[in-house]
DNA sequence: CCACTATCTAAACATTGTTTAATTTACGCG
DNA sequence: CGCGTAAATTAAACAATGTTTAGATAGTGG
């Protein structure tokens, strides 16, 4: 009934493409990614299943715009984190890409769950490459000679690793918790490595 | 008709449970863990649907057999990759673990989808503690204070975080492939990290 | 006012996981 | 040997999914 003036007010329902993403979203987060489904998303919408399939092509359309958003949101953190400490630097890094990951477990597992993502090409693959630059440029600040190169695959893959074994629970499980209950950038940034850039 | 003595030799089949697995590792590493799917593997062994549901109780049964075997092929690779050299030391078993993890990328992909697995119990359950045990006993090789078992964190994270985006091939289109192809587990292990156990 | 195009619906299709009841087969035991 | 019991397997059905098709609807531009 009511248009509420949105973003690209569309024919019939206003903004139905945001509506079924935020709907996808909602799924995404409450229930796992196997629970944002074309149909059910539709159902949320209240609209039919092929208005869903009109809008994304199909439901590895609509996962991919749904993980767009996720790498936007992880270039909105590191924004923030890094913006509160002067000295950047890769550690501090780290530590906000691994908050993340904690903080949103089941958009960071859809980020990289490629077999249910369109090839590259479209906004996905825009708000990736944004977010991996953000990511490059903290991370080799000044040039890139061959050992520097080296330096951020490690810093990358220590991220990495650490977000999706934190995730899994796998670490908890193998290792004990280590100390107290892991939870602010700065814990991530020093379980990731206290003795500074130099170091690794 | 003719009953190759293999190992539980069962009722009707002879052995349609190892037959299964046998096709859906097949599917797996050929076509994704998408081509494993109830009916296709009993499809491939020639019986009906509700045969492997009969001996894996779900889909989710099947797949955390399969998984169990991919626990069970890493501490095999874990195991002739460390009896090769003597001086063994996380930087090798890093290697190892990236190794297993570039050759065997379906496998892999399948033994931390913790979504489409069975929660612990079960086969899988031991062949992973027995897998993570293994790489716990060389990462800290002798006792485990408190700063040990930081560094037995962060070599397995960069093992898990370098073998993860090695597979999405999202490091080679970010950073450029470093130097000559990697292939060996020794090109892992210096990529991992080059200056021995004290310095991670 | 009239084409036209973008949205959206309704209905169908093929495929999947799983359940149910029934059937076939092997084994243990008298 | 024979019988009963339990395991293995099948056939048929059910609900749910992604996707396609044809058609209806609504807003836009000429």
């Amino acid at each position: 009934m009511d248009h509420p003036d949105q973003q690209e007010k569309s024919y019939h329902h206003g903004d139905l493409r945001r509506a079924i993403l935020d709907a996808a979203e909602r799924r995404l987060t409450e229930s796992g990614i196997d629970a944002v489904t074309i149909r059910a998303c539709a159902r949320d919408a209240g609209v039919s299943p092929a208005a869903p399939i009109h809008h994304f092509g199909s439901l590895k359309g609509l996962l991919s715009a749904l993980a767009a958003r996720g790498f936007e949101q992880l270039v909105a953190r590191l924004d923030a984190d890094l913006a509160t400490r002067t000295g950047s630097g890769p550690s501090l890094l780290i530590g906000a890409y691994v908050a993340f990951a904690v903080s949103s477990p089941k958009m960071f597992d859809l980020m990289w769950r490629e077999d249910v993502l369109d090839p590259d090409g479209g906004d996905l693959s825009c708000a990736r490459r944004v977010a991996l630059e953000r990511l490059q440029a903290h991370v080799k600040p000044t040039q890139a000679s061959g050992d520097e190169r080296i330096r951020a695959i490690r810093a990358w893959s220590i991220a990495h690793g650490l977000a999706t074994l934190l995730q899994h629970g796998r670490m908890q499980k193998a290792l004990g918790a280590p100390g107290s209950a892991l939870s602010t950038t700065q814990d991530f940034a020093t379980l990731a490595y206290d003795d500074g850039f130099t170091s690794l």
